[in-house]
DNA sequence: ACCCAGGGGCAAG
DNA sequence: CTTGCCCATGGG
């Protein structure tokens, strides 16, 4: 089985993998060794000292290089971050986390089914889809993630028996929506940023928050900046410690964007998986740093 | 038993 | 633009 092998000295594969952005890969056996997909062939990668290895049948170095956004200049979006200390906190805290470029309809379907669920119940949710309708390429278990007019020709209930439960009824109409043709990702990539997600919004299940995931991890759109319960938490506890409610929805994208400029999507991802992996300042007996080296906010300019 | 989970749709204020 | 309620399922 060929290997492809690629410098990428600062990339952790256990922040990348699992921090959220992605549901197909698991680890083989407790090492630090992922099973996954990239570029819909399967695959398994590790790291040896300061290379990436990436052994599967037909990917190219390419495919992985832009897979892992090693292309991205890092440095400069974290020099870019460098007056906020939460954020420096996190890039040290989550260090070599880089941001993945999804298969857009698998994206979609994800961040459907990720609705009230945990993550590992959106990764098992994507096994099931993956066993239950995908193809077994080259040998890869669980399957290829089903196209959408695959999806489109079962039924309902033969969604929601891979444990979807009322988001099989969404995915039910996005899948049909999708295969239908009104959709085109190529029509959406010429798009700005706004006008996608308006688009995107057009699919069963699909809100601001799941747009905004999609337009992130798989459309490279770096201004999007998804607001889901974890971030209006962290945005409350750590930017805005004292008051009593938190800031609207609005407000808080008014926030996000004056703070964290044109690439807060790169900000969100870090922030998110930082506070859930090492911050983690809901649970009582770990506390806030308050507002500590952090220059003051005028909450009132956020509000709507 | 109870609460929460990377929300969205829909009706109503 | 915001709030309130429901949605189905699994984990702690």
């Amino acid at each position: 089985m060929p290997v492809v092998k690629i410098m990428a000295p600062e990339l952790s594969l256990a922040h990348t993998l699992e921090s959220g952005q992605t549901f197909c890969w698991c680890r083989d056996g407790d090492g630090p060794i992922w099973r996954g997909w990239i570029g819909g062939k399967p695959c398994r990668v590790w790291k040896e000292e300061d290379c990436l290895c990436v052994e599967g049948r037909g990917i190219g170095e390419g495919e992985v290089i832009r897979y892992f956004s090693l292309d991205l200049d890092w440095e400069g979006i974290f020099a870019g971050f460098s007056e906020d200390s939460y954020l420096r906190e996190a890039f040290e805290g989550v260090r070599g986390l880089r941001i993945v470029r999804e298969p857009w309809w698998e994206c979609v379907v994800n961040f459907i089914c990720s609705s009230l669920k945990q993550i590992v119940q959106i990764q098992q949710i994507n096994r099931n889809l993956r066993e239950a309708f995908g193809e077994k390429v080259g040998g890869g278990w669980p399957g290829s993630f089903p196209s959408p007019s695959v999806m489109a020709s079962v039924s309902e209930e033969a969604l929601r028996a891979c444990r979807l439960g009322y988001r099989a009824r969404h995915l039910f109409h996005a899948s049909r929506q999708v295969a239908r043709e009104e959709f085109s990702w190529e029509a959406l990539e010429r798009m700005d940023t706004v006008d996608a997600e308006a688009e995107l919004r057009k699919l069963a299940g699909v809100g601001s928050k799941v747009a905004k995931c999609v337009l992130l991890y798989a459309g490279n759109r770096y201004d999007a900046f998804p607001l889901d319960v974890w971030m209006v938490r962290l945005i409350h506890e750590l930017y805005f410690p004292k008051r009593r409610k938190p800031l609207s929805m609005s407000g808080m994208e008014a926030f996000a964007q004056k703070r964290f400029g044109e690439t807060r999507g790169i900000a969100q991802l870090y922030l998110f998986h930082w506070y859930r992996t090492v911050k983690t300042s809901r649970f009582p007996e770990t506390k806030i740093n308050k507002g500590k080296g952090l220059k003051t906010i005028n909450s009132n300019e956020f509000e709507v």
